[in-house]
DNA sequence: CCTGGTTATTGACATGCTTCGATATGCGTG
DNA sequence: CACGCATATCGAAGCATGTCAATAACCAGG
């Protein structure tokens, strides 16, 4: 299990000289992290999972409804989800229905999958050949 | 594309009433939500990235200097990637040297892809047979 | 146009996150 | 064992986020 960790290469001296550096971007890290942030909220994925699941056919009071949270609560969650671009709303009279944006969706979830891969891709080499 | 959202079922009344509810339970969400927030944040994704292309050789002062932080933080950052379970650490004399945890980074990436891809999925099939 | 019902916004508060200086701990060397 | 270097922890400060009561804006019906 050591060799998991320890090559034969002496690790114990010549610190901090690698040139150790990211293939991750800031600016990469900064959009995917932003990706993930959007996601990253137990109320916005369930509005999230509502809405797939109801497409077209939700209105706040409904999430109100099926949601441990108050009115404005709901309704702060889904302006950042709209201005994250991944739902939009249309009025019907009285009330206002939302949907999910499945072109942004989709889009997010290749980005996020995509970038997620390419870690674990990274991981399925062997350590700097 | 208002067809997107309003069907020839009748929006503009009897609102509220419907039995909207999440497939997502809150655990689900919650459990979700606490493998996206992890991930989150720009600094961490990219330690993961550093470790995961070098794995096994880079202690704290290489992520230090590949990083726009200083040494607190990075310990910071290395401490909740620990505490999540996703990284560990083996000392080597002097120097602490961290990596990944493969078999929980690969849990977490199923997870993660396998609940995003439930959302997409949902959104795939047309809205409410 | 007044009333009741739905949604958005505002303002305040609490909580949590990120960062870093200061400091403690641990290790190797002389 | 004293010193220097690497890392961890503590404490404080600043900032972001989540929540809700109060209120505004909007709409339908009488």
């Amino acid at each position: 299990m050591a060799a998991l960790v320890v090559s034969d290469r002496a690790l114990g001296s010549r610190c901090c000289d690698r040139d150790v550096h990211a293939e991750l971007s800031p600016a990469a890290a900064q959009q995917l992290s932003d990706d993930l942030q959007i996601l990253a909220h137990p109320v916005r994925l369930q509005i999230l999972d509502v809405l797939a699941r109801h497409a077209g056919q939700v209105c706040v009071c409904d999430l109100e409804a099926a949601l441990p949270i108050k009115q404005p609560t709901v309704s702060h969650h889904l302006r950042l989800l709209r201005d994250a671009g991944l739902v939009d709303s249309e009025r019907h009279g009285q009330w206002v229905y939302y949907f999910i944006r499945r072109d942004a969706l989709a889009a997010l979830h290749a980005r996020v999958v995509g970038q997620l891969d390419l870690l674990s891709l990274a991981l399925a080499v062997e350590p700097l050949a």
